[in-house]
DNA sequence: CTGAAAGCGCTAACAC
DNA sequence: GTGTTAGCGCTTTCAG
């Protein structure tokens, strides 16, 4: 590999006059910057991004703390805050927390050690201590967390009162919710809408919430249980996972989705497509979320101004077989 | 942020002094030692990982370069990789290429200027020249690509027989096969093991031959006209999300799974799990092979030698709904 | 056992 | 316009 001195040397030129034609910065004799600019190609010369990082420090990388990549509701977000970071000429490392408190102080730990630039973070909890400790800039993407980080989250307390309200008005009364894991704050947030809309419809039942911790199978063992002890004519669930689990259940028991129970999940993930009948959902605008939180991140590293601190960004309605209409009696 | 110079000052001792406890070599004195800790304490002292691979050059990071993580394929591939990795204290740093030769060029590139200790990559080709470029330890995993580098894939070729013969056995003649795009290699080798399958059993016919681009909606456009033009009682999808695709087609038309028209995917994702009826499959060991790549690369980085340098995992038939003899006509 | 000094490759004053 | 120099924070000879 050569340096910045071989191409010195080459083009007969100090190397601050190769470090001004690389960096554009002061004025170099236009003949001189031809002969360094032959010297470079020659040379395939390209500058020591660490040794650069030593001195600007800045690294030119961002770490994307996430709590598990295999949950298919991350890939979307990674992928966005990828592909924007991408543009910017931002490098991406990734760490799965696995929701653990502890293994995202960790991360946090390693990232500021290599100079990251800023780390964008999908977390629950961050004790307060350590926050005064971070001097890096921080994005707080999907998980409402009270702090004066920047943060990018999607109406989670709405989209609970959408699809409960959408179960309603296609006629279901008794709507179950399988909610999610009690430590994630918006599965908090989905059961919240839940329950308020269900109080206002006068419809509220607290033998109606289901626990299904996010996952499928716990979801499906759960709706089987309750199926038989209630009577339930419409199930909202924390995430799509858990309406496919719902969806399981409902099935194996001989009754017929929508008629006899519809189902909503939440996120709108593409797996919602797949099923049979396909799942009516909450789509939450995941590419757009990491987008967004990608491109707050690059203007807080660059000291520019944000416009606005909290995005909250709207969910949509998705209907499909699983609560249509005209398909219950 | 405490550099090295400030704890030695605070312990009272040289920087060579504690660089020495730092990192176990050579020797110092106890009580030296203990003063130094001390100060690292009080201090709270973090050795600056950038200054530190500018010296060493080890970053202590690799790159892992995929086509696209939000391709559901990957997520559990990139995890094995990060959960690997972050045992021996790498930091992994997530590159999607889009199956573009360019952007992967780019991608090493960019990464080789941060001193990267290896890459694991994911692709088909990878032009000559380029190769011997290349003086970071690679890992190919994924996609055989005849090379030099140590690669781990799945058997494609076998795993495609096997889903063949699967559908063979439990009655179905008529067999048709949804292929993946041409420029990626595995799917070129599974369609090779279907072919010769056919042809081995004396079943084999082009027509029953039909593109899928690996896309669930291309794959259900095209199932639906085969299904018009051709008797096919058996379909092997070159993908998971092609055989989600076929099962729709054949349910839009009122046919029977597995009764009128068995149906297998390739690759094992949970989605197989989650349609109705569930998805038979040919299962890779995606994680392991994640795992296995990492390992290696971590051998190569430290200088060690491998035991072996193409990994060939088995594959596994999985048995589900969509292929139940008992439930065939 | 310990300190001084050079240098990893680059950039940014500061002179000229 | 351009070169000289110091230094980012660390590690490693080389002396002592």
């Amino acid at each position: 590999m050569a340096t910045i001195r071989d191409v010195a040397k080459l083009a007969g030129v100090s190397v601050a006059t190769v470090s001004r034609v690389l960096n554009q910065n002061g004025y170099v004799n236009e003949e001189t910057e031809k002969r360094v600019r032959q010297a470079i190609k020659k040379l395939n010369y390209k500058p020591n991004e660490v040794a650069r990082t030593l001195f600007k420090k800045t690294s030119k990388t961002i770490g994307l703390i996430v709590p598990d990549i295999s949950n298919p509701f991350f890939p979307e977000l990674v992928r966005a805050v990828e592909d924007v970071m991408n543009i910017y000429d931002y490098t991406v490392i990734l760490c799965n927390s696995d929701e653990k408190n502890e293994k995202e102080k960790e991360y946090m730990e390693v990232l500021k050690q290599k100079y990251v630039d800023g780390i964008i973070l999908t977390t629950n909890q961050l004790e307060l201590d350590e926050v005064s400790e971070i001097n890096v800039p921080v994005v707080v993407l999907d998980r409402p967390l009270n702090h004066s980080f920047p943060s990018v989250i999607a109406d989670n307390y709405g989209g609970a009162r959408l699809a409960t309200r959408h179960l309603y008005e296609i006629g279901c009364r008794r709507i179950a919710h399988i909610q999610g894991p009690s430590h994630v704050v918006n599965a908090v947030e989905r059961f919240n809408g839940y329950r308020d809309e269900m109080k206002e419809l006068g419809l509220w039942d607290e033998r109606l919430v289901i626990l299904g911790n996010y996952q499928l199978k716990q979801a499906k063992e759960a709706v089987l249980q309750a199926l038989k002890e209630y009577d339930i004519d419409g199930i909202f669930a924390g995430n799509d996972a858990m309406a496919v689990g719902a969806l399981k259940a409902v099935q194996q028991l001989g009754l017929r989705v929508p008629e006899d129970v519809a189902i909503i999940g939440y996120d709108g993930i593409p797996l919602t497509e797949m099923t049979t009948p396909e799942l009516s959902t909450i789509s939450q605008p995941i590419y757009e979320m990491g987008a967004i939180a990608a491109r707050i991140l690059v203007k807080k590293i660059e000291g520019k101004p944000l416009e606005q601190i909290h995005y909250v960004l709207p969910v949509e309605l998705i209907e499909r077989q699983s609560t249509r209409k005209g398909e219950r009696k």
